[in-house]
DNA sequence: GAAACTGTACCGTCTGGTCGGTTCATATAC
DNA sequence: GTATATGAACCGACCAGACGGTACAGTTTC
């Protein structure tokens, strides 16, 4: 994780903008006041807006992808647990990072849908994978969307879970992504 | 469902112009052009625009309510069923009404956080209500969260699955919803 | 003719982006 | 070792356009 000091503070900024007065009130003059210089030093290190903000969704699906990569790898880089890492980055990253994660996507939603691509492209790739899995697609799909689900509550701020209900949702779902359903719950 | 026609037309072209335009550029002008009016026209039916995003927000929710009790109703109005009301409500309501929910939510996020009150509101009661249901809070609140996860997918446009895959997910929503799970998949 | 509705003109503010500086550290020349 | 030059980082004034909102006049409906 090589950070470029100037750009990285000037992302963060934009990030923390996001959390303070809404995805919506991210302006040049805001992020810039937030990362303490002018909007010419944000346009400096950003062409435009739209750089900053696609920068802003490449950064975080980067992290997110090394944080899954490290969690695969301490699990053997068996392609058939790939699930499992992804659980276990989900919620390694804690309440924090997946807020961080909604504050770099939600501007870009908000300005210019097509600076989301990363993100699709990263979503394609994953439920690409997932057929791989030891738990078959289906069952595969089922605890990637309620890892997203877990994403979205924290997104609008309305997770009325405790730590302690995550910690049991996560068992199960390291459950769910590791051993293969009984047949009376699966289609077919 | 009672359809005040002039403010229900202003707001389907609210929603239309997230669809067509994303989220932040739903202009008080360019929803009035798209509902066929001026400006002046849409500011007569709302006192302003947060106004006409917060109706947005509240129409959503009433429809969605309103579905999830008609399919509660269809289920005896069983408490323990709930949750499965909720999963057919999800899947009855297809891509587009889903896409529809994730325009009407998008704009005041966007502007707004607090605007979302209501959704936020909403989903309170039904986690709250989740710890009534046949096979326990954990296994509901996975398939719960699995529900969001799916309506994230729309909301950003990035879902890979095809409405075949989606079909199968709903057959395996329903069972977890309905059959608790062998306890070898339950934490404790 | 009153109430409901719609259009037009306009104002003040905000925003993205441009552009001509300024600072300052480092490199090069002599 | 001093003078000159270079380039990266940044500032701040400014502009054109878009936006929310107001005021008010005109039209339609009953």
């Amino acid at each position: 994780m090589v950070r470029d000091s100037a750009r990285d503070s000037i992302l963060d900024a934009a990030q923390a903008v996001v959390l303070e007065r809404g995805a919506g009130h991210v302006t040049l003059e805001a992020v810039a006041e937030r990362a303490g210089l002018s909007k010419g030093g944000v346009l400096y290190h950003f062409q435009n807006k739209d750089a900053m903000l696609s920068a802003l969704v490449d950064r975080m699906v980067r992290m997110f992808q090394s944080v899954v990569a490290e969690k695969r790898k301490a699990l053997g880089d068996d392609p058939e647990r790939t699930l499992e890492a992804h659980v276990e980055a989900v919620f390694s990253m804690g309440d924090q990072t997946m807020n961080d994660a909604a504050c770099a996507m939600l501007p870009a939603l908000a300005t210019n849908p097509v600076l989301l691509e990363p993100l699709r492209s990263f979503y394609r790739d994953h439920y690409g994978e997932l057929s791989n899995s030891t738990v078959g697609p289906y069952q595969s799909a089922v605890v990637s969307l309620a890892l997203d689900g877990l994403w979205l509550m924290e997104m609008l701020q309305i997770s009325p879970l405790t730590e302690d209900d995550e910690a049991k949702i996560k068992l199960m779902l390291l459950r769910l992504a590791s051993k293969p359903l009984p047949k009376s719950f699966t289609p077919n």
